[in-house]
DNA sequence: CGAGTGACAGATTTCAATATCTGTCACTCG
DNA sequence: CGAGTGACAGATATTGAAATCTGTCACTCG
């Protein structure tokens, strides 16, 4: 089955596909090299172990949201008003996720739960993106100078809306006053940041 | 072994012994009934389920954080100040608890994570707690007037700080800048409530 | 009478044998 | 040469039979 060149990326693919039809719990490596046609020891000569496997996985799942995300803290506007956006697309998108396909989130769960040098780069990513918007607002006067730096600052938004995109908490993202929940935290952030 | 009576309490007691010794996944109740000396149909006609025992021992354990925190709420001073001394005493009972018997604390998380019922109940006596220290805040005008009342005000506090008192992030409360972390959202929190 | 008992059925857990998986490496073959 | 192989050792997972547990209830006995 050598059609076609066996790519660090091929791997990726077929151990996505893996991951989403056995879950985490069986997704093996022998899996992946069946889905792909090859042996499994090929497999090991693109990633070092299976954990490293996952990770990429992670990885390439995470680095989606963060692009998805990164045109609406750079676009124009109020800051108060892009922070509001960006926030209510993270936490949508979340529960986007969350609610459509449980099994799939279940996983990446899962995964996200096993490496958290990868999740925690994500954050910084995220926590930048965020700090971009609060520097915004406070050069346009909107925002009152932080305390402690802007990423400081980033980072206590970032964990004070924790319950509304960190995955350990989506089991409340069904619950029925949490939109109100959410807003009623965001308008806090929000006075808290302001000039 | 009837020399005292059988009552519930003793129960209570001798079921938190048995969890504290084998755990949430190995306690049972015949190991509960072995404990006192009783068959453990006994214990079945005090606690209609094996489920129903665990609750109350969860309600006893969070009874106990609740009243740990009340002379903090209804004490004098500015309420800012009480605000922090309390969300910091709330941070410190939880770190002391997970740092100093990680075991026991473990087996909290699993009984906590069974009766969310019991859960939700005690976030509403802690939430009632915050929302008299924010309601003295705005009586003495150090407060602005909330948007949506002092409950949802109190949650919205509650919730922007939940990385900091929820057990699923007990994992992350031993990073070294967890400290400066809550700091920063507690100023933030503090800036929003401010009038 | 009524708190406590213990045998019971069905559900759940344990345990040990068996199978599968992970990661390595000497090897093949284009 | 070097991408891919497959047999191997030790670790981990699966399986099904046996043991234990949960919840009930007719019963005992002070």
């Amino acid at each position: 089955m050598s059609t076609e060149a066996l790519t660090p990326d091929r791997i990726l693919e077929a151990t996505e596909e893996v991951l989403r039809r056995y879950g985490p719990g069986k997704a093996t490596v022998v899996d992946v090299a069946r889905a792909l046609g090859v042996s499994h020891g090929s497999v090991y000569r693109h990633f070092r172990t299976k954990a490293a496997l996952r990770e990429a996985v992670t990885e390439r799942w995470l680095e989606q949201a963060v692009t998805e995300l990164a045109p609406l803290a750079e676009g124009p506007g109020p800051a108060a008003e892009r922070l509001t956006t960006w926030l209510s697309a993270l936490f949508a998108a979340k529960r986007r996720k969350a609610g459509g396909d449980p099994e799939l989130f279940a996983t990446y769960e899962v995964l996200i739960g096993e490496s958290s040098a990868v999740v925690a780069e994500h954050v910084d990513h995220l926590v930048g993106q965020l700090a971009r918007i609060i520097e915004d607002g406070h050069r346009q006067g909107e925002f009152a100078a932080p305390e402690s730096g802007f990423t400081m600052t980033a980072r206590a938004v970032f964990d004070a809306t924790d319950r509304f995109h960190d995955p350990v908490h989506a089991a409340e993202w069904s619950a029925p006053d949490i939109d109100d929940a959410f807003a009623a935290v965001l308008a806090l952030v929000l006075r808290g940041l302001r000039a």
